[in-house]
RNA sequence: GAUUCAGUAGCUCAGCUGGUAGAGCACAUCCCUUUUAAGGAUGGGGUCCUGGGUUCGAAACCCAGCUGGAUCACCA
């Protein structure tokens, strides 16, 4: 019986399924099939004086076809690209029987199918490099279409790209999509980098709750889920740092880690609800030896993913040799603004914000009106890679005080094209001026700040033990992937980023129209005509649906017995 | 959350001032022994996102909703 929810080319599909596994082929095999050799190594190392690869066993998928009588080409693509394979019937089916190329490759193989394939490498008349194949086995029939992305000349012919399909379908993304399968592979080699460096280091890379019952290392609203056993409510972490600054209690000098952090917060192409961030704590160390190990591993990012210091992104080319530029957060105000704001009161700060076109408050502190003069006067403006240094007190409460600055932290962030790239600290170490800190937060809290932080005793208790002078580093991967593969969107360098969940249409099962008298094979012609539940049959016009149903039958031509009106008027009763 | 744009065949997209739904690729059938996004001929394929409204008549106009994009706000 036909499904009418399949579109065509799916339901010829599976016709083609069911003859493969007639002829005694089996579609979905479970044997290991050996390869030895994948596109690029042929296309890098193929020569013929040489005549090397004249024995290759190599996997794919069909991603074109030409078809010329008792010769065929088509195109097989492998993890690392794509090569031209020549399939002469002859040549596959030496024996009286032709039908694994008549029959099988040419009318129930499609695109999209996968195969693997034995043969010999040698360049055709037209010059193009290609495998001869002398054995064809089906290792998997894919019986939805793929959508036919062409290219010549690096442009791009009907291409896959609504965001839409492409995010929630990603493996269709990556199988039509070559740039994207390579933004993914660089995001992993970047990853790959920064552990190199930090294990050459020896610092150790580690594992931290994610599940915590008290959040907290940053300023952000969290998820929050629930533990049966233990009948508590748990969050998701915002951050690992206070994980991490207890190892460093407990005596480890180096440890970092690559935390996944969930905030509960808007999304747009620099958010995504869950991210990553790699944070790194070294003791003994203070922010400046931070921001010179931020340069140095940022530069070696870099050059192991491009092999130059210099990164295209977006109109921009942004390099990232050493030695970056350095600001305090003064000076890079009156840089930009000409304004030295360094020695004034709330209320100068306040005529400045205005003057200066600020949006402001009058909730606002001397610490956040000097954050959002930052914010709207120089971030924009830092392309380049620059650190900004001396932070206000009020906005870091997990920062030493400045050794020589009254009312500043010793904090700095790295901007690069506009955005924060990371964010470091000499971390608070004195546990009596950390409590002082945290009940300042809890006040704010008390007065509606959503993103104030809670307190946390463990992490004090932890700290009273005796924390050595540590320098903190969090740095964001999704942000640096981006702009190291020049990627516009957050969603560009995730695999899946989130999304609203696709809505299915909720159907009731066969068995509840069966009950209400209709035939089984009416059941899905009256869902397809929209009648998705019984329900939704209850007491609508029995003419319209009987003419509907006839309608379809006709149409797609089912071979029905089409239904008489008085049957169908007791079906909506 | 606000503003704005979009949703038509498996994919990419046309569709004028409201008058029977179109193209290319893909698919099917036939022909063809070396093609380079594209060999030739023929053919099939649609809940025009959903639901209302206006109208003799809606893919198009109006309203509401769904989904996504862009910009803005919060956040990294």
């Amino acid at each position: 019986m036909i499904n009418l929810d399949l579109s065509e080319q799916e339901i010829i599909r599976r016709n083609s399924l069911e003859e493969i596994k007639k002829l005694g082929i089996d579609p979905y095999p479970a044997k290991e099939f050996k390869v030895n050799v994948t596109s690029s190594e042929i296309k890098e190392n193929y020569d013929v004086a040489k005549n090397n690869y004249q024995k290759v066993s190599i996997a794919g998928r069909i991603m074109s076809r030409r078809i010329m009588g008792s010769a065929s080409f088509a195109e097989l693509q492998d993890d690392k690209g794509r090569i031209q394979i020549y399939l002469k019937r002859d040549d596959i089916c030496p024996d009286e029987d032709k039908t694994l190329y008549n029959t099988v490759f040419k009318k129930l193989l499609d695109i999209g199918d996968i195969i693997g394939l034995e043969g010999f490498v040698f360049i055709t008349k037209v010059g193009e490099l290609s495998i001869h194949v002398q054995k064809l086995t089906i290792l998997s029939k894919t019986i939805r279409p793929l959508p036919i992305v062409k290219e010549k000349n690096g442009e791009i012919y009907d291409g896959f790209n609504d965001p839409e399909q492409r995010y929630r379908q990603r493996y269709v993304d990556l199988i039509v999509n070559p740039a994207v399968k390579k933004t993914f592979v660089q995001r992993t080699k970047l990853m790959n980098s920064i552990r190199e460096y930090l294990n050459s280091r020896e610092y150790l890379e580690v594992e931290t709750p994610i599940l915590q019952p008290i959040y907290g290392g940053a300023a952000a609203r969290p998820f929050k889920t629930h533990h049966n056993s233990l009948n508590t409510d748990l969050y998701l972490r915002i951050a690992n740092e206070l994980y991490l600054k207890r190892l460093i209690v407990g005596g480890f000098d180096g440890v970092y880690e690559f935390s996944k952090d969930f905030r509960n917060e808007g999304m747009d192409r620099f958010h995504n609800p869950e991210f990553t961030q790699m944070e790194l704590y070294v003791a003994y160390k203070d922010y400046n030896w931070m921001m010179n190990t931020v340069e140095e591993m940022v530069e070696k990012i870099a050059i192991d993913l491009h092999g130059t210091t210099e990164v295209k992104v977006g109109e921009n080319i942004i390099n990232f040799k050493r030695p970056w530029k350095r600001f305090t957060m003064f000076e890079v105000i009156e840089h930009f603004t000409g304004i030295d704001i360094s020695e004034m009161d709330e209320k100068q700060l306040l005529e400045t914000a205005e003057k200066l076109k600020v949006p402001f408050d009058e909730t606002m502190g001397k610490g956040k009106l000097i954050d959002e003069i930052f914010g709207e006067t120089c971030e924009a403006k830092l392309i380049q890679p620059t650190f900004i240094t001396d932070y206000p007190i009020e906005m870091s409460p997990l920062a030493k005080k400045h050794r020589s600055k009254d009312g500043l932290v010793e904090r700095f962030e790295a901007i690069c094209n506009s955005k924060e790239l990371c964010n470091a600290y000499s971390e608070l170490n004195d546990p009596i001026d950390q409590r002082n800190r945290f009940e300042q937060q809890l006040l704010l809290g008390k007065r509606g700040d959503e993103e104030a932080m809670i307190l946390d005793e463990d992490f004090l208790r932890a700290i009273e033990f005796g924390m050595p002078p540590t320098s903190g580093l969090g740095i964001g991967i999704d942000r640096l992937a981006m702009i190291m593969t020049n990627s516009n969107s957050i969603q560009d360098v995730l695999f899946f980023p989130q999304m609203r969940p696709e809505k299915k249409d909720i159907k009731d099962s066969v068995d509840k129209f069966l009950e209400l008298g209709i035939p089984q094979e009416w059941v899905s012609v009256v869902q397809k005509v929209g009648f998705l539940t019984v329900k939704d049959l209850k007491g609508i016009n029995s003419n319209k649906l009987h003419q509907q149903l006839c309608g379809m039958n006709k149409k797609h031509k089912l071979g029905l017995k089409n239904p008489l009106i008085d049957e169908v008027k007791t079906w909506v009763e």
